[in-house]
DNA sequence: TATATGTGATACTGAGTCGTGTCAAATTAG
DNA sequence: CTAATTTGACACGACTCAGTATCACATATA
């Protein structure tokens, strides 16, 4: 359950005559974090890029330098590496998008082009991770699925806490206006993944743009006053 | 590669003195289609409530009530029991928008409702299709990536045509219009899939509602007079 | 009835994988 | 140096599954 599972055996109940952990000059926790890291980063990896179904635990071990016994020394089964790889690739995509559009909190065009352009960059840049969040995560049954449709919700939710300032009086409920949001996250994801499938043929520049399109659409339609007044 | 891959050996090279191939009252391609249309069956219910990976073989033939010679009768293996099965709901799906839509040809707000409704209804009726369809389609590697890529672009193609004869002659170029429309294919899409992970707890209508925000958006943005010259 | 063919149940082989266990080599502390 | 611990390589049993083969039974034809 909890992501910082350490399951040291630590056998040595009274007689630590010797020992206290250190090899090859780091101390037993960080060589096990070490462990770790790497075993995630071949997750993600395989994953991303073969598929789940399709990545067995000794390819990422494999993969990882590391033999099994350390995977379960991380990990219980590669569900879970399933699990923690998702939650990584994910907060690493959040945080760059955040990152990038913090600059433009006050003007709502530039912070939505802005926002377009990085997630576009960042998938090209990480197809692993980007095929990791916006397909293997969806597609796989049991555990996974209530992590991502959280992760999932809680995106969407911060989407509509930030429209809704801009939002007038009348307009649209807020059931709709959730409804809105998830359509406008699932029109980026599927856009992601016809690019990703396609090698990135396309220039990102025309997925902004046409993103845009979709956006400013739904921003004129929720008379949001920056898409309003305007041309076109 | 043929889709209809009749693949009786017919291993009667000269002696045919007896057995023009009746059974049970039914001739044997009669048979076999039938087999072939119960694997298809079994293979859709499966794969769309289990997933592609947890389904084997075995499964669909006892679903069936066949045994695996017969499976592979039909099939050469578990993936081209996929495409086919891909193939044959997308079929029944877009004859059931088509056939809904079909009398509002000259009202575009109409159609795209009505279109969007019967979308919704088809997906709530025929939950293992729309997840076949929606999901395990493109989570799957290899041979069915290009199918449903063609699948795919069929549609989004459809819904750029339809639009090209409503649009006013200033707006954006093709590429963004293309881009668009995958979009907008993408969010019914995700709506979809959240809807069916959620079991249906949303009423249709507030999909629809939402949906139709997005579309209205959209034709809005790009000049449609339906929506432009409409209220709110 | 006798023969050929279709059918159903099940056995079998080979491959792949999971999770665990064993053992020698490497490293550290006393 | 010596003993304890960590590590890497690999073996092992149990299991699942794909694809093929076998055998007895059912049905059609002469």
């Amino acid at each position: 359950m909890n992501s910082n599972n350490t399951k040291t055996k630590s056998t040595q109940p009274a007689t630590t005559r010797q020992g206290n952990g250190k090899y090859a000059g780091k101390a037993a926790s960080t060589r096990q974090r070490e462990r770790r890291a790497k075993l995630l980063s071949a997750g993600i990896k395989l994953i991303g890029s073969e598929g789940f179904a399709a990545t067995s635990i000794d390819a990422v071990c494999s993969e990882a330098g590391l033999t099994k016994r350390y995977f379960y020394e991380s990990f219980t089964n590669s569900e879970e590496l399933l699990i923690e790889s998702y939650r990584a690739a994910t907060k690493e995509l959040m945080n760059s998008i955040l990152m990038a559009a913090a600059p433009y909190r006050d003007d709502s065009r530039k912070l939505v082009r802005v926002g377009l352009q990085q997630t576009f960059t960042f998938v090209q840049e990480n197809p692993d991770k980007a095929q990791l969040i916006m397909i293997e995560a969806m597609s796989v049954r049991s555990q996974l699925g209530h992590v991502y449709g959280k992760s999932y919700n809680e995106f969407v939710d911060l989407l509509v806490a930030f429209t809704k300032p801009f939002l007038p009086d009348e307009g649209p409920g807020d059931t709709v206006l959730a409804v809105m949001a998830r359509g406008a996250v699932g029109a980026i994801i599927h856009l992601c993944q016809g690019w990703i499938a396609t090698d990135f043929k396309q220039p990102a520049d025309e997925l902004v743009a046409g993103t845009e399109y979709i956006f400013g659409g739904m921003g004129r339609e929720l008379g949001i006053s920056a898409w309003v007044n305007a041309p076109q």
